[in-house]
DNA sequence: GTCTATAGCTTGATAGAC
DNA sequence: GTCTATCAAGCTATAGAC
């Protein structure tokens, strides 16, 4: 295990910022070598199969940031009001306030392939089951739990892609602080 | 006005169908001429600025599509009921039930320059008043119909990037019945 | 592990024949 | 109005020096 003048993680971070921005197919190789401040010849000594591996690894990093700062934490301590109050201020901070994209919306596009397409739908499984979780330990029937954490995750999509096309983040922080109603008994 | 092979409307039409698919970056001149049936030379002559002014002639017509089987039949005959439904299945059909995307997602992500960013913004405008139109007509104050017309395209598009990214449009089906009661008293 | 240099292909865009 | 042929630039990916 040598020296990396980038960690993986910061390599991995910047690129998720690409690929967020733009999409697969405007993340080049180019726009990665310059956010990660690696030539290309080095990403591909890191990612020897190339952009699409860079693409999962970034989805599969995202996974385990929403494990570490949204799933966990709803397991955590407190009353569920205090957790979903937590991890909306999370969401918050990782969407940019509503001026960051969603990794799910701009990395499911086209042209990601089989392997990235099946780590995106983890993911949101995954989301869908904790936010299903927290609802019902409110006191919810696991039916309705189901249908809130939908319901939840969609609008927060929805106003991702509202916020992108209006220019402004009014509806996506209204849809973050809404959360504890829309999940919470 | 000489004659052509492919009419304006089923070429843009065409061309719709493959920027909402693979959005603005992945909509290439090659993906362009096999949708449409004209070589590249043949769009750079219907569209001398070419991808950019194709784009937005996409965003244009996609805006006259809204206007004329969504925003107009929202002021036309029939109960406020009536109408929503009639609009809920053009919208139904207009996404493929929820397998295909909206070009409001597809096209905002980055690249598509200002003209087309302005479009897109004018039409999901023009889409925001005609819902909170409606839902006033139905009965509801003001304030409460706009955010119901926010509430309800917010979950249209949420659950098409859910749809997409899980592979199967029940949830999409469900956001589109439930419009009449979103948007009316 | 990172770099420069380069291969080979695809891209957006143009020229000119018909 | 459409086509074939072509261009420079950009793309993904690789080779090889350090």
């Amino acid at each position: 295990m040598a020296l990396s003048r980038v960690s993986n993680e910061a390599l991995v971070a910047a690129a998720a910022e690409v690929f967020r921005t733009h999409g697969f197919e405007g993340a080049t190789l180019r726009r990665l070598s310059e956010a990660t401040g690696l030539e290309k010849a080095s990403l591909y000594h890191r990612f020897p199969r190339g952009k699409e591996e860079i693409a999962l690894a970034v989805a599969e990093r995202v996974n385990q940031w929403f494990s570490k700062n949204v799933f966990e934490p709803l397991e955590g301590d407190g009353t569920p009001s205090t957790r979903v109050r937590l991890i909306a201020h999370k969401l918050r901070e990782f969407y940019g306030d509503g001026s960051k994209s969603c990794t799910l919306d701009t990395l499911s596009l086209s042209g990601g392939g089989d392997a990235l397409a099946a780590a995106l739908q983890a993911g949101l499984l995954g989301w869908l089951e904790a936010f299903t979780r927290i609802s019902k330990e409110s006191g919810l029937p696991a039916a309705t739990a189901r249908s809130r954490a939908e319901q939840a995750i969609i609008e927060v999509e929805g106003a991702l892609v509202l916020s992108r096309v209006l220019r402004h983040n009014k509806l996506f922080l209204k849809v973050i602080s809404r959360l504890p109603e829309l999940l919470l008994i």
